[in-house]
RNA sequence: UGGGAAGAGGGGAGAAUCGCUCGCAGCGCAAGUUGCGGGAGGAAAGUCCGAACACCAUAGAGCGCGAUGCCGCGUAACCGGGAAGUGGGCCGCAAGGUCGGACUUGGCGGAUACACGCGGGCAGCGACGACGCGAGUUGUCCUGACGGAAAGUGCCACAGAGAAGAGACAGCCGGGAGCGGCAGCAAUGUCACUCCAGGUGAUGGUGAAAAGGUGCGGUAAGAGCGCACCGCGCGAAGCGCAAGCGACGCGGCAGGGAAAACCCCAUCGGGUGCAAGGCCAAAUAGGAGACCGGGAAAUGGCUCGUUUCGCGUUCGUGAAAGCGAACAGGUCUCGGGUAUCGGCCGCUGAGACAAAUGAUUCUCGCCCCUUCAGCAGUGCAGGGGAACAGAAUUCGGCUUACACCUCUUCCCCGACC
């Protein structure tokens, strides 16, 4: 890891979206995009704020260990890239069941490739 | 050696990088940051029983409702006193003292509803073995929501003649009448058939079950009709803490199943659950509606009974009682708002509250497959696999899920001695 990149990639109780209201919020006024095993919402935060993040795992997907299980990966993915935003944003990221089979890369990948075709990237 | 069943135990280890969460300490005005330490299970699951804990209710009686149901002993959660060790907080310069609670070890006292364990008893168209001519008895195993069917009401399909204090379909039996064959000179005897009125519960068939059974006697044929034995019922010396067993005596036999149909008996049981409940800002603040005003509330289902509250004030009318109106009062319901799925406590050597206990990689170990080597145990290489499952106040029990490995017991097949 070369000391150019800037090292913030924790992911504390700051970086999360748990209130009620905050998530009717972004889900109602927000943007949407669909891919591979995950559904996301979002609005745009004013630069200098952290990014947000809240999972939403139903119980169609599984037992309580496959959505615990679906919920860090979605975490894992959201903390390594949250720093390569154009802009802080509130992102909601909705599990589908197809999530039970995949593995971190398999997520990784389907986040990316979202995030890319909507430009949130830089 | 292979396979199967049951039970018990285990349910990968280590490292690096990046992260999460709680506690303590340091730094910082703060946001934070650094260090140290803690951070999922045998079932954390289902939420099926119970306990602790919390709040609400509670004179009592009856009815109702629910749960439980052979006997004995034991076990724990929990509560109380106390000991040692480990780790922690506070005080102290230190030695040390102290504190509450956590874990481990050993032990004391209290408490038991359910549950579980162990032992015993009883029952069974149950399985196997032994004994007996037989009915049957007995041993082991298995099974048992294991109080009552002799309180009452109802049910028992199909089959069968008949299914609860039953029943004559076939059959058996003697008697009467008729007709016929045979024997006889005849009276008569005998055999078969038909009809009539009876006897019978031996035989056949049906069924889960046919109203005690096995034998002998008896009889026209039969029948506990009589006897012996077996079973059953009643009483009972004695044995056992008890469930219960039972020498012996008496009785010819009372009597089917199901209580997981209703029900009866005995015992026990108030309700709601950490979203309990408490505290904080503000406040017995301040709104809306309904009802009562001869009633209301509580006794958490109902009734009786009991207890509590209340039956007021003003105005009008009237002699008064009373009537009408308004207000106050009582009870119940509902909605908005604040720092708002508000916060804190409850809450923990895991302790969250959109919910942490993770992600990636490497090494070692385990299991399976394939190639090669080897007589073989096995070794090298490559590939694949690792179940069920995630704490939410705590604890005990039950139930359900579980790849793979280890141990114990039992059973089966094959090979060798």
């Amino acid at each position: 890891m070369d000391a150019a990149l800037p090292i913030q990639r924790g992911l504390g109780r700051r970086c999360r979206i748990k209130l009620g209201r905050d998530f009717q919020r972004v889900r109602r006024d927000g943007e949407r995009a669909v891919k591979g095993c995950l559904i996301a919402n979002w609005t745009r935060r004013t630069a200098g704020q952290p990014s947000r993040l809240g999972v939403v795992v139903s119980k169609r997907v599984g037992n309580a260990v496959v959505r615990n299980r679906a919920k860090r990966l979605l975490r894992e993915s959201f903390r390594q890239h949250q720093d390569q935003f154009k802009q802080p944003l509130d992102l909601i990221l909705v599990a589908r069941p197809s999530i039970a089979q995949k593995d971190f890369a398999g997520v990784e990948c389907d986040l990316l490739l979202l995030l890319r075709q909507t430009g949130l990237l830089k």
